[in-house]
RNA sequence: GUGGGCGUAGCUCAAUGGUUAGAGCGCUGGACUGUGACUCCAGAGGCUGGGGGUUCGAAACCCCUCGUCCACCCCA
């Protein structure tokens, strides 16, 4: 084989890809359940967008974009996050018209970055972005919104965890504050954050080395920081999900990687996903809607990463059975190509069998197809009108008249049905 | 970008530097001419990731390279 998949680039076989399917359909089921709709996305867009709203100086924006120039010489960018082009899209087709725009995609996203468990370089986002409001309570319901998502797919163990990074108010004054504080233990700092201290001394909060754990364990906290306006947002945000019943753990040192954020920010922790075990992260964003040229307009969002989710969520997704039809000699076939079209469009999930040889080959390759039931016309069936229908889990059989095919799967007596 | 583990049949893995690289599962066919899973028999399937080197002799040792996994950085 000379040609493979490129690194970090993954084919989602089945198997795998009904949990995708399951994933993207249960989100668009919870999230249109609290007035989301969803928007389609371009997967390629304007390097500049990128660039201006993640942040210069962030290690997606320096060194894990795809970018190329096009044959007109522009540079684009296959995008390495939602919230930006949603942002476009949100200004450029003035939806802030609206009084809120609640939005949802689903969709690849790429960065270039060593794969390992849970990251790859086209990766899957479902993500959902709430513009035009800045209420307290549209940071909880959101929240609450994700939760009840990670409910439904029954998933266990996840916490969240959440912080508050101020506004262009009190976040500056806190950024000197903490560069004052480790400019007096730069030593014990790793040679990373010695040389961020200047432009993002916040990093060193959530450094995972021994040293800088060390020497920021008694750092001011930014949440004991915050101006009275940004202070009391948090606490009705905090308020707000204890009354939806959702468990939020502050994390003063929890910091995002995209320069976008103001105020609230989260993200939800799992197991069982090694060192990348962040399965859903976001946060409040008021200035970038602005900084884009559109309006003063408040927005929160976040994004789940599927393959991560995928990893962790029950596995046994439900399908329809499946079943398979085995005609015997040519008047058979003739006749099973009317039935199987009746059958099909009365909901049953059918396949036809095309080989020739020995019955018990035939019955060998349904089994193989992971068959629930098979269904045998042959010369005697197509004598009497009926069919032979086998249960493959029981090895019970019968004679069925034709049309007695689909009451006999969809009374659920083969298993649960289920799209 | 950095570090480490692993690359042998479709899959999971064997094989002190020494004949023709094996096993289980899977696959194809048969025993069994209309009944899968169990049993038995037969068969197909490999440039041992690729290239170079050491050696009388390399799947094994050395170098390079590619791939993959895990970790760091960072992030969903």
């Amino acid at each position: 084989m000379n040609i493979t998949a490129i690194r970090g680039f993954n084919d989602i076989l089945p198997g795998e890809s009904e949990v995708f399917r399951l994933i993207e359909s249960e989100a668009g089921r919870v999230f249109s359940s609290y007035g989301y709709s969803e928007i389609r996305l371009p997967v390629v867009e304007k390097t500049e967008l990128f660039s201006r709203s993640i942040g210069e100086t962030t290690d997606i924006v320096e060194k894990e974009m795809y970018t190329f120039p096009d044959r007109h010489g522009d540079s684009l960018t296959l995008r390495p996050e939602g919230t930006a082009s949603a942002v476009r899209a949100y200004i450029e087709h003035k939806l802030y018209t609206l009084p809120v725009a609640r939005l949802y995609y689903t969709g690849p996203m790429f960065r270039y970055e060593r794969p390992q468990k849970g990251r790859y370089r086209q990766f899957y986002q479902v993500g959902a972005e709430c513009l035009g409001d800045d209420s307290p309570r549209s940071d909880a319901e959101a929240l609450s919104m994700l939760m009840t998502f990670f409910e439904r797919l029954e998933l266990k163990g996840a916490t969240l965890q959440i912080n508050s990074l101020g506004c262009a108010q009190c976040r500056p004054a806190y950024k000197e504050r903490l560069k004052a504080f480790l400019a007096g233990r730069v030593d014990s700092l790793c040679e990373n954050c010695r040389r961020r201290i200047g432009a993002n001394p916040l990093r060193a909060l959530d450094c995972k080395s021994h040293g800088c754990m060390e020497a920021t364990k008694d750092a001011p906290s930014i949440i004991e920081s915050l101006c009275q306006p940004c202070s009391v947002h948090f606490e009705a945000v905090r308020a707000r999900l204890r009354l939806s019943g959702v468990e939020a753990k502050i994390n003063a040192r929890m910091v995002r990687g995209l320069d976008y954020y103001t105020r609230t920010t989260f993200e939800i922790i799992a197991e069982g996903l090694g060192s990348q075990n962040a399965v859903a992260a976001g946060g409040r964003y008021d200035r970038l809607v602005a900084e884009l040229g559109g309006p003063e307009t408040p927005c929160f969002g976040f994004a789940i990463g599927m393959e991560r989710l995928a990893l962790i969520i029950r596995e046994g997704v439900p399908v329809r059975p499946l079943g398979v039809f085995i005609a015997l000699g040519s008047p058979a076939e003739e006749k099973g190509a009317a039935l199987l079209k009746d059958w099909r469009d009365k909901g049953l999930k059918l396949t036809e069998d095309f080989s020739t040889g020995q019955l018990r080959n035939r019955m060998k390759r349904a089994d193989r197809l992971g068959a629930r039931y098979v269904v045998i016309l042959g010369p005697d069936e197509l004598g009497q009108g009926v069919v032979t229908f086998k249960d493959m889990a029981s090895a019970f059989q019968e004679k069925l008249p034709w049309d007695g095919v689909p009451a006999r799967v969809l009374r659920g007596a083969i298993g649960a049905v289920e799209s």
